[in-house]
DNA sequence: ATACGATTTTAGAATAAGCTAAAAATATTT
DNA sequence: AAATATTTTTAGCTTATTCTAAAATCGTAT
């Protein structure tokens, strides 16, 4: 049946399915709610509209996932999303901190063709500028084998290849530090008390980084 | 106060604009339901919503026209709107002829950095592929003298500078003809009886065109 | 000048999305 | 297992936008 779905319908589905990677299979109302910046009571809501669309799977008090159909409409968003912020920054010199809220906007731009010249405009990139891979027009992808640095024992090193949190201050630290995609970091010695992270940087800096720095910074 | 405006809101607007345009000062109910494709009603109950934001300066039974704030919100979508056109066109690869659905949907992107990196980025173009002119972030822009084909007299040569109607059939009609912007035409004859004119394409081909064609090709 | 027809506005209802407050279901603690 | 706390859903209301049908106003033709 096809129906399509509304902006903020997108954007619900999108948020599902982010929270049905982390972890647990079914997502709560409250989860959502804050995810969205809005109420369970809209949430609620919500969740039938999706769910007589056939986009999610939903039994009540039990929470939430995305169904097939949706979790396609969700991956098709996304890449929507992610090969934008490349031209973004690749072609019109925008800073990595500061193409998250405009790609929010064009990833609701509904258009195959628009969507498929971009990409190959782009040289099929395979990963956006904080290290999340594109899916491809059917959903596909390949995700790199990786972790969140506080993940990784002291002595280990690696790549950092996404940082998850698209805050500004969060990525303008990032730069202060000198840490990007691409940036080598060996840990030289995890602080049990607070959880912090004595790293050095490329082989040359060495700094100490908080364990909330450390949980929004992947390595490979 | 600067409320920022909706946007079926910015579209009721652009249309306000386009249709003061054409001739007489105040725009009629009917007619912008027309070019809304929606009802009087409508019409009427969104009017009193843009009169409230003081976007259009309104009197009831008499008609409507922008504001002087209005008609720079409308500017600033039409700007945005010509600069993704030419966008799709030049790095896209798109035909003039499908762009205007896009195009539509690109124009509400709201991020004044964006849409000022996006003209640099496409060397700060003067005309959109149809020929019409970009306004500045002031909305200033230059119109050039231009009169469309059936306004000129048998004789009168001249460069196409625009075509006013986005629909596919009537620019694929054209692509057909050879007519594009920068064409050289040459009005060959004037029919009485149809309004129909013969012309010359290029100094080579002549055509006969219909007065409906030759209403929507703009000559300089 | 009034009456008819066209245009415009108002009234009332629908849908999408959100909110608050209250009720219902589930989970936890004793 | 009962009581309490937490989570989720429902009910009722609000705003934006649309619609149809009815009422009001305007313009023109006699």
């Amino acid at each position: 049946m096809k129906q399509s779905l509304t902006l903020v319908e997108e954007n619900y589905l999108k948020a599902i399915y982010h929270l049905s990677q982390n972890g647990e299979l079914e997502v709560a109302t409250n989860a959502l709610a804050e995810e969205m910046h809005t109420t369970p009571a809209s949430v609620s809501d919500m969740i039938k509209r999706l769910s007589k669309k056939e986009v999610v799977k939903y039994q009540k008090y039990k929470g939430v996932n995305v169904s097939e159909e949706g979790k396609l409409i969700a991956l098709k968003v996304i890449r929507k999303h992610r090969l934008w912020e490349v031209f973004l920054v690749e072609k019109l010199g925008f800073n990595w901190d500061e193409v998250h809220e405009v790609a929010e906007q064009l990833e609701h731009i509904k258009s195959p063709l628009l969507t498929r010249r971009l990409d190959e405009f782009l040289g099929f990139p395979k990963y956006d500028p904080h290290g999340d891979p594109i899916p491809d027009e059917h959903g596909q992808f390949t995700e790199t084998q990786k972790e969140t640095l506080n993940k990784w024992p002291a002595g280990h090193s690696g790549t950092v290849v996404a940082v998850h949190n698209s805050e500004t201050a969060f990525l303008k630290y990032l730069d202060k530090a000198g840490i990007h995609i691409g940036t080598k970091i060996s840990i030289d010695e995890v602080i049990e008390f607070d959880g912090s992270i004595e790293i050095t940087i490329d082989q040359k800096k060495s700094i100490t980084v908080s364990k909330t720095v450390a949980e929004n910074i992947w390595l490979a």
